[in-house]
DNA sequence: ATTTTAACCGAAAACGGTTTCGTAAAATTT
DNA sequence: AAATTTTACGAAACCGTTTTCGGTTAAAAT
C-alpha cells in the first residue's frame, strides 16, 4: 500500500525524476511519446503527487485561516459558508476557529494559524480587543491578511463590512414610510462599533425627517439577547403606549420585543411596527414575520476571501496595493411586523 | 525579513544543524552549554521550525477534515465547535467544508480532503447518498475516519451517533407522562435513517403505554421545515379536535405546527402539548418556550474528533482495532409547550 | 561539410527539517 | 596504564517535489 512516488515512477520508466515531473507538469521540453508513457503510468499507479512536498517547494499551503467571535451563530455561520465556498472555487480550503470573543483567545489562535503557514488569514475582531498589536504584527510579518464585519480604524487592511450607520437609517426609515410617527429604539450598550453606528443611522433618520430623538423611548439593554429585548418591549408596554415603531439593533432583542408586545395584546404591525437587524434565520419563522436588515453573510464571506486572495497574489509578485475596504450593501427586508 | 531556519542558526553558531536540532528537541545527546546557546540565539532570532518540511518529513499535516452537509445550520455548526475545540487540545487544526447534502459533492469533497493529505477525515453523509463506495475507498486507503451523525450500517467504521428510536420514545413518553391521551406525530418522508428511527420510537413509546397507533393523525410533511408542520398543524387544529399532544421529529416542524395552533386559538400546552426534537437555538425563544430533545451537537463532535485521534494513533503503530459506535446520550427538556 | 538551431533529457540543487549512525574526545573502570 | 564506556557532535540520508542549467543528439541552415 506504500504510496507511488515521482521516484518511483522514473524508475519503473528508466528515467530520471525530472523528466517525470515534466512530464506531468506539461513542460515543453518532453517529447510525446514519453509524456504520454509517464502520463499512463500515472494514471495506472493512481500517482497522486506529495502535497507535503510541494507546500514545502513552493512555500504555500493553499490553506487559509478563518477566524471568528464565534461559529455557533447564524451570521458567522454564513460567514463559513461563503468562505469556504468560494476558496473551494480557487482551489483553497479553510481552516476554521473561534475566539469566543475573547482577546486572548484571538491571539492564541492567531498563533496557531501562522504556526501552521497557513497562506491568509481572516479576522473578525473579538468583542473585548482594544489593542491591536497581535494583528499588527501578523501584517507586518506579510501575511496576507484581512478584517471582516468587526474592524478597526486603528488597523491598516483590507476590510469587509457594512454600513451599520446606512442600514440603520434604511430600517428607520422604513418604519417612518410605512407611517411610524413615534419610534423607539431597543441596542445594548454603545460600545462595539456595529452599535453605535446603529444607534447613529437610527437618529440620523429621525433628523432627516424632522422628528425628535426621545431618549426616555431609547433602551439599553445589558446585552443584545432575546431578554434584554423583552425588558425593554415591557417597558414600551407600560410605559409608553404611544409608541408606534421599533427598531432593534438585532433580531433577537427585535424577537423578544415581539413576546412583549404579543404578552401585553399589542397587534403588530398595527399598533406597532417593529424591524429587526441581521436577518437571521429565525426571524423568517416569528409570529409575525420580522421584518429586518439583510446583512449578507454569505456575500461578505465571499468578499473576504476575494480580497484575501488578491493579496496573497500581490504577495507573491511582491507589490503591495494600498489598503481597501469595501462596503457590502445592506437591504430592508419587509415583512409582516412592518405595514 | 527572510525567515530564520535552523540552517541559518547552525551557521552562525558553527555547528551543524544536526545539533541544533537536536538542541531544540530535547535530544539528549547535546551538552547543556550548545543546548542553551541554540536554544538562546533561536529565541532571540525568533525561530519557528518550518511545518512544511516537517510535515514532509514526518508524513503528517495535524489537520483533519471535517465534511458535513450543511455549514448554516445550528446542530452542525455546533458540531463545528466541539470538533475545532476538541481538535484544537490535541494540537489539530480542522478543515471545514460542506456537501450541501449532495452526493457527488460529497464525491468531490471527500477527494479534496485527501488531495491536501489530512490526517483524518470526520463526515456525516449526504441525505442523497446511498451508494457508498468513495467513503469505503478513503476507509481502504487506511485514513482515518469516523462517521457522525448521519451514518450507515452499510459501512465498517468507527461511528458517533445519537439513539434516535429511543430518544424519540422518550420524548413520546414525556407527553404521555404529562397526560396526554391522543398524540400526533408529525415528520418528513420516512428515508432518512433519522427520520425512520424517531418514527419507530414514537410508535414503540404508544405501544408500551398501552395506546394505539392511529394512521390518521401520522402526518408526513414534504420535507422537515416550518411550513410543513404548520400544514401539518393546521390539518390537527381542523380535523383532529381529540389531539392533545404532538411530537415532532424536528424542532422547526414543531414550530410550525405551533403557529398553527396559535392562529386556531388553540391554547398550548392546555389543550394540545407539543414537543420537538434537535434542541435548536430558536426552541428557547418560541412563545410558549419548545419542550424538545437535547441532541449535544458540541459533544458529538467532540467524541468523533476523540475517537479519530484514536484511530490516528493506532495508524501509526499500525494496529487496527476493531469498529465501535458511540451512543451519545440525549435528554428531554421540558419547556413551557409541555405541561 | 560545417555551423546553427531545436528538441529532448538528466544531474543536481533547493525547500527545511529529522534521525541514524559513526567517531573523536573525555571520563570512567579495570 | 590500558581498556572500556560515556559524552558530544557531525556527516549524510531522507522526506518528494520543482526547476535551473547543461549537455547530447538530430535536424536545419549556411
Amino acid at each position: 500500500m506504500s504510496k507511488v512516488s515521482l521516484t518511483k515512477i522514473s524508475e519503473i520508466l528508466g528515467m530520471s525524476k525530472s523528466t517525470v515531473s515534466k512530464a506531468l507538469n506539461n513542460y515543453a521540453d518532453v517529447s510525446p511519446d514519453t509524456r504520454k508513457k509517464v502520463q499512463d503510468l500515472a494514471d495506472k499507479l493512481n500517482y497522486k503527487p506529495n502535497i507535503f512536498a510541494q507546500n514545502l517547494r513552493s512555500q504555500e499551503s493553499k490553506i487559509i485561516g478563518l477566524l471568528m467571535p464565534e461559529i455557533v451563530h447564524y451570521f458567522f455561520s454564513t460567514i463559513i459558508s461563503g468562505v469556504t465556498e468560494t476558496a473551494e472555487k480557487f482551489g483553497y480550503s479553510v481552516i476554521v476557529t473561534q475566539t469566543k470573543d475573547d482577546y486572548k483567545s484571538e491571539i492564541k489562535q492567531l498563533e496557531l494559524l501562522l504556526d501552521k503557514n497557513v497562506d491568509g488569514i481572516l479576522l473578525s475582531l473579538a468583542d473585548n480587543t482594544i489593542q491591536f498589536n497581535h494583528v499588527k504584527d501578523v501584517i507586518n510579518q506579510g501575511v496576507p491578511f484581512v478584517l471582516y464585519d468587526r474592524t478597526s480604524k486603528l488597523i491598516d487592511c483590507n476590510k469587509v463590512v457594512i454600513d451599520d450607520v446606512k442600514a440603520a437609517q434604511m430600517a428607520t426609515q422604513h418604519l417612518i414610510d410605512t407611517g411610524c410617527k413615534k419610534i423607539a429604539i431597543i441596542r445594548n450598550q454603545l460600545k462595539s462599533q456595529g452599535t453605535i453606528d446603529r444607534h447613529k443611522g437610527f437618529k440620523k433618520a429621525l433628523l432627516e425627517n424632522g422628528m425628535v430623538y426621545d431618549k426616555s423611548i431609547d433602551f439599553e439593554g445589558q446585552d443584545f439577547s432575546f431578554n434584554a429585548g423583552k425588558i425593554a418591549g415591557n417597558e414600551i408596554c407600560e410605559r409608553h403606549k404611544d409608541v408606534d415603531g421599533i427598531f432593534a439593533v438585532t433580531d433577537l432583542m427585535a424577537i423578544g420585543a415581539l413576546e412583549a408586545l404579543k404578552e401585553h395584546n399589542v397587534a403588530v404591525p398595527d399598533q406597532v411596527s417593529v424591524i429587526g437587524f441581521s436577518n437571521w434565520f429565525l426571524s423568517q419563522i416569528t409570529t409575525p414575520h420580522l421584518s429586518t436588515v439583510d446583512q449578507p453573510g454569505f456575500e461578505i464571506g465571499k468578499t473576504a476571501f476575494e480580497l484575501l486572495y488578491q493579496e496573497i497574489q500581490n504577495n507573491k509578485k511582491n507589490v503591495k496595493e494600498p489598503s481597501k475596504t469595501v462596503v457590502i450593501p445592506t437591504t430592508v427586508i419587509s415583512r409582516d411586523s412592518t405595514k
